[in-house]
DNA sequence: ACCCTGTCGGAAATCGATTTCCCAGCCTGC
DNA sequence: GCAGGCTGGGAAATCGATTTCCGACAGGGT
């Protein structure tokens, strides 16, 4: 058995509330006992029990991380994200408590509130509306302190962590603008988020000042349900009269696939087709050519959720936490000058 | 403030004890007061306190996960690692806390050992054997269960789960040598461990059962201080008299960097040199030519370790546990038939 | 009729800290 | 010299569960 309070105080026949106040710098104790109470404390090896001094404060320093593994951007979203969490929250002397069997799950989310055993919540995974915002009255009403990532939400209550779509997939079409490709195709997510309509709003947005029309035979949906996304999205735009010169795809992983299917066809990358991509995964950069991409902060955003939870629990309640990140173009070897508008 | 024991107590006129024998499946209770307790407990939504419970229990259900982030592998092995562990112990009732920060901070160790907030710790994190086994001890005296990971620790007191690398340097050597390659570069590793040794001995043992002499040319160190350990391999062997006709380099992310680099230098891969990486990382499928490599269970292994490690929690004192998970070979277009011998 | 055993349920101890409450002594100001 | 405030420290309550201990009662065997 470790030793506890009792035996500290035991051992230096003061009582245990003397020693509580030396050891959590509360005034109401001498300089002298406070030091030979910190020494016996460092001598004896004395480590306050987490159990015990987490039922007496009612609180418990750990944040929980309730998270799924969605299709794309498992292995560098989880990567990137849990370290940036894991930094920020032990930088404030919190920890994280992993959660990855509670996904869409709300009485197991219920009863992780009720057990109390986290002092506040973040919630990473891809859900309609309707159940976020269900999920986030049910926390509000177990008073539990809780952030979503990594989506904007269109809600003035909820808090949130996310980046800007908007700005990402604006940089795409304007970098692709700038090569002078004036037919850009744009494939849009499978999801139905705001995530999909700002990427939307983007490229639009980019087309417009530049006076291009927007084409919507240009803009293809992806169906939730199929593995080919990629592979049909080209076969159609292909097949078109006037078909675009530079294609945008709503992740690296189906533009990589692409691209090797480009090369089976002999379609020549980015001389004949620019092909661009979206997260800015680690094979992204080995692809040959290597693949034009737009960067998440995410590490960033973990940590910003983090310190977005910590005020949420620090001042009750507050307004809610509403943050959105910059992204980054990463302008590789996969899109170039449009030399077929030359002809 | 949630619903108590005691309220539940005082809502049924009956005991807390009785209650926490109704809610817990113990005896000496009649079906009818349990059936009443159970559906009270249900209806006003009554779960326990995480915090007493552990304080009473002296235990938490949770178990400690202490990482640190290596040089490589790093998003790639956590993002395989953490989602296998986190699902194996919520299997089991457990949850995991990462500690990213303990890393080489002895001190700190024990004092989680001490606070008891976790009933167990799986360590992640490349070290010398020296402060392995002074870990090992610290945490034994604090009466701390504790497996040890990536490696295989030759110590028979340490518990430890691991891939076999003897198995994957065998793996690939033996598959370059049915490709007819008879000069095969080995680069070790950097680091001064057992993993080192093992993937040495693999290299050897299929040279060796080939029939192939081992010349020590074609094995060069990895100096751990260097950043270009891929392009001081190649200028080496390249430079040799009688120089290699593939060679096996130590982690993927080297090849990688080595297959750009023998593009600039008009090496064709694989016609003029075959190339192999290690780890099978996410990245070594979508260059060109594809690399060859071998791929760990990282998420087995975290599998593996939660559930060895709840093993030990449970029995006190049963041997230790020590798991070493065979590797399996990607053979992709880096590597092929050796044509320079026919010459 | 009596003892013995087994079931059910309540009272109280316990886990190990923090926090509240109170008392004794000392200092200060009038 | 005395009321009032401040300081240092101890006793006890508290947090919310689990567990031990004990008493009441019912049923069965002699």
């Amino acid at each position: 058995m470790s030793v506890t309070i009792k035996d500290l105080s035991n051992a230096l026949g003061v009582s245990r509330s003397t020693i509580s106040k030396a050891l959590n710098d509360r005034p109401y104790v001498s300089p002298d006992t406070k030091a030979r109470v910190l020494r016996a404390a460092h001598e004896l090896g004395y480590q306050p029990s987490a159990a015990a001094r987490n039922l007496r404060r009612q609180r418990t320093d750990k944040i929980g991380l309730v998270v799924n593994y969605p299709i794309y951007r498992v292995s560098d979203f989880l990567a990137e994200l849990i370290p940036g969490m894991a930094s920020a929250s032990e930088a404030s002397k919190y920890n994280l408590i992993l959660y990855t069997s509670l996904a869409g799950k709300a009485e197991r989310i219920k009863i992780l509130c009720r057990s109390r055993e986290v002092d506040g919540i973040i919630i990473a995974w891809p859900q309609g509306l309707g159940e976020t915002v269900a999920l986030s009255q049910l926390m509000t009403e177990e008073d539990m302190p809780h952030i979503f990532l990594p989506r904007r939400l269109p809600h003035a209550d909820l808090s949130y962590v996310a980046t800007d779509h908007v700005q990402g997939a604006r940089l795409l079409t304007e970098h692709l603008i700038a090569l002078g490709h004036r037919r850009i195709g744009f494939q849009r997510l499978p999801e139905v988020f705001e995530t999909d309509q700002d990427r939307h709003a983007g490229y639009a947005q980019a087309l417009q000042e530049a006076q291009i029309p927007y084409d919507p035979c240009l803009v293809i949906s992806a169906d939730a349900s199929a593995e080919d996304y990629g592979e049909r999205a080209l076969n159609t735009f292909t097949a078109l009269p006037n078909p675009p010169t530079a294609i945008l795809f709503f992740t690296d992983p189906v533009a990589i696939k692409v691209l090797s299917l480009a090369k089976e066809r002999g379609i020549r990358v980015p001389q004949d087709l620019s092909i661009a991509g979206y997260d800015g995964v680690l094979s992204s950069g080995v692809t040959e050519p290597a693949l034009t991409t737009v960067r998440q902060p995410t590490s960033r955003m973990g940590e910003l959720a983090v310190d977005s939870l910590l005020r949420l629990i620090a001042n009750g309640s507050v307004e809610p936490q509403q943050h959105i990140l910059p992204v980054e173009l990463i302008a590789r070897g996969s899109t170039s000058l449009n030399l077929r508008a030359r002809v």
